[in-house]
RNA sequence: GGGCGGUUAGCUCAGUGGGUAGAGCGCCGGCUUUACACGCCGGUUGUCACAGGUUCGAGUCCUGUACCGCCCACCA
């Protein structure tokens, strides 16, 4: 006999494992086997971050189906890496350097990339080794950055060839601009807050007037007054009557004097507000639009510093929000501001420091995207690319229907630096994928300074950590992917621009099937965020827990859709299910006897008693439900069925059944039969739990004796190394399956959880054993609770019991046949009258609720002629036996109270 | 303004070909039954948000309402 420790210590097991898995090439993609190839790509987590709660569910997610497709004998890629991470890595390393009170001019560009380096290398490091705290089963030996040499490559390759196509292009134009990042932003990198304004009402007196005269004026209003100062025209709708004859005509641009034409423009709401509308087109997305529309000049008031510009006159200089201020005052002053109403509005902030973001017009690089997004569009409606759920198609579709330009360029310095020259000489633009020498006409060239968005290189990311341009063996072999598992929050950053830049520069979709994650929230379903202190750190719960736990519980509460409400009491429960497990094992282990050198194959069915028929039957269903859940991306549905099937069945039922048999005192070949048994659902459970609780049933699976076939003992590909990694996934085995014991089984339970029931609602104490008298049997049940005596006399806690063959044999059902049991246990002394009258009494009412809605059911001919005939009988059964259980309560209440 | 999701036991949630409401946690009672007190046994708890409709039958399908949440958005 062997024995295991009297518990589960994650913290020197969990490393121990992770150490052998990844030496012994467990996670090794093999491409040149024989296996069908199954793919992933790892989101890259940038490499500066820690794990966070979503880190830990995207990586569990796929860790599951990348173990499970191992067992199953795929060879499995799944490909890890980390991202620059451009505006957040830069963000932090000046952070830091503010700190030491200096700044990225002071160091120059070259040294302050160095400091970067470092600084990435150095936090490289950290979630590297956190991801493999939590198990994750990717290949290390394939791990890619998004700035190594050759990822920068593809870059360059894709840069060069949409600059070719027309499909990138430099342009003045209106952009998202952070004044404090000091660089433009895309559309997706500025986060809309609806937050208190004011709407402001200026009246524009008419060119010729006054300051003072206000007749044959405008108003207009506006919620942003300073960037008045920059106003190039008014704008009223074409069919707007009131403005009909100042069409043509010009305003006044108050505080300035410029004179203002007034256009006719579609694009105004006759509806809000006064209907006449300030144009600023070199601060306005609109403007913009309708200045190109009506060639009206851009006057830029605010510069990139956030601060006025000349062109605002007295303001130049000013801040843009005291500029706003002094406008109004000034407008105040002189007169012109009519009204001001409280107005609630969207302000546009950088995602990553929260400054208001101002739009302004700058020289920038654009993708082209529409050409770009038609056949990503066209990919997920026929089904070449699957969401799971599905829903979030409509999500992707709504975005991409509405696509806009993508503003690729960043005034930053860490990232993929443009690759465009420019001549000091002509004005020869040069765009290459090498550095070229020089101008053609001689003159020397200048690199473009800018560094392009992060995402542009993370949305190469399945094809350029493969190798291409290459036309290399991994990309024949792994892509497209066969699925990404992603969150919500990147659907539009990364997954839409994967499949743009997949389908155009890989030739198809980078991947089969998009599962999209939920987000996960603290217990009362509110967002983590550190100022309400609730976040969740996973190393610590890890640490506290173990990851088998924790993995688990994301995993069960992984419903697809829903924000996942990450509890303590459900961490806690898992925690207890994995030791639930660990004292199964030892309980097995203990019962199996070290010499069983080889693990004996399960005897023929047929010979074999019916718990163990039922055990197998079961765990050949488990195995069933659980290669469905997972096929279905159910995580939450094959992690409970694990756990109930685990404890609720294997431990609670067939662990008490088979104790007899495993004693010293039963019969050899019955002890020898149950121990195989034992050892085969033992082995099936572990196989079947490993994707979910990988450490955990690595270390349990090795102490499990091995198979006698070599095919089923998981070694890794060298033939090294035996690890439950590589063990098969187990198949249900339709020769298992076994109705009667099934029945059996659920015979045995309901008597024996009947008496339970009566013993402890009596107060009768375990030790006390009882006799039970059944009345009433049908033969066959009869034949059933003699046959397995022993069971019923164990874990009922009886004595004896004795078949009272009094009155005739009914075909009762099993339900009767147990409360009527309990009128014959000799208790009569023991029984509180009043306590068990009210029971009654309670169970009558429930019963007379059922009698009532099954008569009017049955009392309705329709249902009679349209339902299924096996229905009608299914009804009618359960009215008889309502009636029957009926009578019975009310000669029991009878009884009791005479 | 548009899109999506939610509303089921005290809490967090399952309930995916319509057919007698489930789990975990919590709560109550009883147990040293030698795998496990991170345990065992038993018990309690629901006008399935509301209003209509389809159906013999609706938590489940359809329509509408209310409230909550998320995402997108160029009405000043």
């Amino acid at each position: 006999m062997r024995e295991l420790s009297k518990g589960f210590d994650h913290a020197t097991v969990d490393p121990k494992w992770y150490e052998f898995w990844e030496s012994s090439g467990a996670f090794k993609a093999a491409p040149a086997s024989s296996r069908p190839p199954f793919s992933m790509v790892l989101p890259p987590p940038n490499v500066t971050g820690v794990l966070h709660i979503g880190h830990a569910l995207n990586q569990t997610l796929p860790d599951i189906v990348c173990r499970w497709k191992r067992m199953t004998g795929h060879d499995v890629l799944w490909l890890p890496g980390t991202d620059h991470a451009g505006i957040a890595t830069q963000n932090v390393v000046e952070k830091q350097l503010a700190d030491e009170g200096t700044d990225r001019h002071a160091l120059g560009r070259e040294a302050f990339l160095e400091r970067v380096w470092a600084w990435s290398r150095q936090s490289h490091g950290t979630i590297t080794s956190q991801m493999r705290t939590l198990g994750s089963s990717v290949d290390w030996s394939r791990e890619r950055f998004t700035l190594d040499d050759d990822l920068s490559r593809a870059v360059r390759r894709v840069f060069v060839t949409l600059y070719r196509e027309g499909l990138i292009y430099r342009g003045k134009y209106i952009v998202n601009w952070c004044i404090r990042c000091r660089t433009a932003l895309s559309d997706l990198e500025v986060v809309h807050e609806e937050q208190a304004g004011r709407l402001y009402h200026v009246r524009y007196p008419a060119a010729g007037g006054s300051g003072a005269d206000t007749v044959g004026g405008v108003t207009v209003a506006t919620t942003r007054p300073e960037t008045m100062l920059g106003d190039t025209a008014v704008a009223v709708h074409p069919d707007d009557e009131r403005y009909r004859g100042l069409v043509g005509g010009t305003l006044r641009l108050p505080i300035i004097g410029r004179e203002l034409p007034v256009v006719a423009d579609g694009f105004v709401d006759a509806g809000f507000g006064t209907g006449a509308v300030k144009v600023t087109p070199a601060h306005d997305p609109n403007d913009f639009e309708m200045g190109r529309r009506h060639e009206l000049p851009q006057v830029a008031v605010i510069g990139e510093d956030g601060r006025m510009t000349a062109e605002a006159g007295p303001y130049a200089g000013q801040d843009r929000f005291a500029a706003r201020e002094a406008v109004v005052e000034r407008l105040e002053a002189e007169g012109l501001l009519e009204r001001v109403e409280d107005h609630r509005h969207a302000v546009g902030h950088c995602s990553r420091c929260h400054t208001v973001v101002e739009p302004l017009v700058s020289t920038q690089w654009f993708v082209r995207i529409k050409p770009l997004a038609e056949p990503a569009i066209a990919a997920v409606k026929d089904g070449r690319t699957r969401f799971v759920p599905e829903n979030w198609a409509r999500t992707y579709f709504e975005w991409m229907d509405n696509i806009h330009d993508w503003c690729i360029s960043r005034q930053l310095w860490w990232g993929h630096r443009v690759p465009a020259w420019y001549c000091d000489r002509c004005e020869t633009v040069v765009v290459e994928e090498g550095t070229p020498e020089a101008c053609g006409c001689g003159g020397a060239l200048r690199q473009d300074t800018d560094v392009l968005d992060t995402w542009f290189s993370s949305g190469l990311w399945p094809f350029s950590t493969m190798g291409w341009p290459d036309a290399t063996a991994d990309l024949a072999r792994y892509y497209p992917t066969s699925v990404m598992i992603t969150g919500l929050d990147i659907i539009f950053f990364w997954v839409a621009r994967m499949m743009m830049l997949g389908m155009k520069f890989a030739g198809d979709v980078p991947f089969k099937v998009v599962y999209i994650t939920s987000l996960v929230r603290d217990a009362h379903g509110r967002k983590m965020s550190k100022s309400k202190g609730n976040v969740v750190n996973p190393l610590q719960v890890m640490e506290e827990i173990g990851a088998d736990a924790f993995r688990f519980t994301l995993a069960a509460l992984a419903s697809p859709g829903m924000d996942i409400s990450l509890s303590e009491g459900r961490l806690r429960g898992y925690r207890q299910f994995v030791n639930k497990i660990w004292n199964v094992s030892r309980f097995a282990l203990m019962n199996l006897p070290a010499s069983m050198a080889e693990r004996p194959p399960v005897p023929p069915t047929a010979g074999l008693g019916t718990i163990h028929r039922w055990v197998l039957h079961r765990v050949s269903e488990l195995t069933a439900e659980v290669t469905r859940a997972l096929e279905g991306y159910r995580f939450d549905v094959a992690a409970d069925r694990l756990y109930h099937f685990i404890w609720h069945e294997y431990a609670d039922w067939y662990i008490e059944l088979v104790k007899p048999h495993l004693q010293d005192d039963a019969e050899d070949r019955d002890r020898e039969r149950a121990r195989a048994v034992l050892l085969a659902v033992h082995d099936r459970v572990l196989r079947l739990a490993h994707p979910f609780m990988p450490f955990v049933t690595e270390e349990l699976w090795q102490t499990l004796p091995a198979p006698a076939d070599a095919a089923e003992d998981g070694r890794t590909p060298d033939g090294a190394a035996r690890t439950v990694t590589r063990a098969p996934w187990p198949r249900p085995v339709p020769a298992w399956a076994d109705d009667e014991a099934v029945s059996v089984l659920s015979l045995l339970q309901e008597v024996i959880t009947a008496v339970r029931t009566v013993r402890a609602e009596l107060g009768v104490p375990p030790s006390r054993r009882l006799r039970l008298r059944i009345e009433h049997a049908d033969p066959a049940e009869r034949a059933v609770i003699e046959g397995h005596g022993d069971y019923l006399r164990r874990l009922a806690g009886l004595e004896a019991f004795e078949f009272v063959a009094s009155a005739p044999a009914d075909p009762d059902t099993i339900r009767r046949l147990v409360r009527r049991m309990r009128l014959y246990l000799p208790l009569a002394g023991v029984i509180d009258r009043a306590a068990e009258t009210a029971r009654l009494r309670r169970e009558i009412d429930k019963i007379s609720k059922q009698l009532g809605s099954l008569e009017g059911k049955l009392g309705n001919p329709k249902f009679r002629e349209r339902a299924d005939p096996e229905v009608v009988a299914e009804a009618e059964a359960r009215h008889a036996e309502a009636r029957r259980r009926r009578r019975q309560l009310d000669e029991m209440l009878a009884e009791l109270s005479p």
